[in-house]
DNA sequence: ATAACACATGAACGTTTATTCATATATTAT
DNA sequence: ATAATATATGAATAAACGTTCATGTGTTAT
């Protein structure tokens, strides 16, 4: 009979099973995945993208306007603007010289409200 | 009769309206909530830490498996369990010289599905 | 054509952050 | 006591990031 006692490289402890190391396996999605969650997670993780998303939760708007209600330059929202979209966060639609944008993510709501709940939890 | 156009300091443009901007105050969380909102993100914006959690999605886990399975240092997984410890995303209990941590929160993998729906959406 | 305006973008700067390395703390075994 | 082991942590380094400033692009009005 086999022992499947689990010897793991870089490291002397023995304590986890295989049939733990099995179950994290089924569990971890492919590493691909779990690189694009962290980099959507880092989209969320700075305040002004956080209140542009917001703002937009309630209409579209240009980018002149949504620097005037967070009082921040035009440069600052048209960089921070351009990090949603390239993350597919938000669209935009043009009329003359002005760049309407809005959302473009049903989840993104939900994502903030759960992270609330944890917020105010305890 | 009072004439309710806006008129916001650092931005000329005047497309804005009022009820949108009484919208747009009603819809977006205090400041503090809102910087909380985007630290707790920040947490979740990194692939270690990413891996982290799944693991312990599927077990409770000392420090030196969690290292091991991830292939990366036990002082670097140390560092990170700080964060998420600091973040109340996860405990710990201790049994002799082992420290075994687990998850302390429930929207955690909520949270991460709505995240994996928008990045497998289009 | 020229000026004015809305927005985008590249470079630079300061700050934050993840990992590494060395070392400290705490527990267990001899 | 001493050695071994599991974990924590401070300092250092390199990389990533957000804002500012200056300037570029495209549209509208004169």
């Amino acid at each position: 009979m086999v022992d499947h006692k689990v010897d793991i490289e870089s490291c002397e402890c023995n304590i986890i099973h295989q049939n733990i190391i099995d179950k994290v396996k089924e569990t971890m999605p492919e590493e691909e995945h779990l690189y694009d969650l962290a980099e959507l997670f880092k989209v969320f993780g700075d305040t002004t993208r956080i209140k542009i998303l917001y703002v937009l939760f309630a209409s579209e708007m240009c980018v002149c306007d949504i620097a005037s209600i967070l009082g921040m330059t035009q440069s600052a929202i048209s960089h921070q603007l351009r990090v949603l979209k390239q993350s597919r966060l938000v669209k935009y639609r043009k009329e003359g010289k002005t760049v309407f944008y809005s959302l473009d993510d049903n989840h993104i709501k939900q994502i903030f409200d759960q992270g609330l709940s944890h917020i105010n939890e305890k």
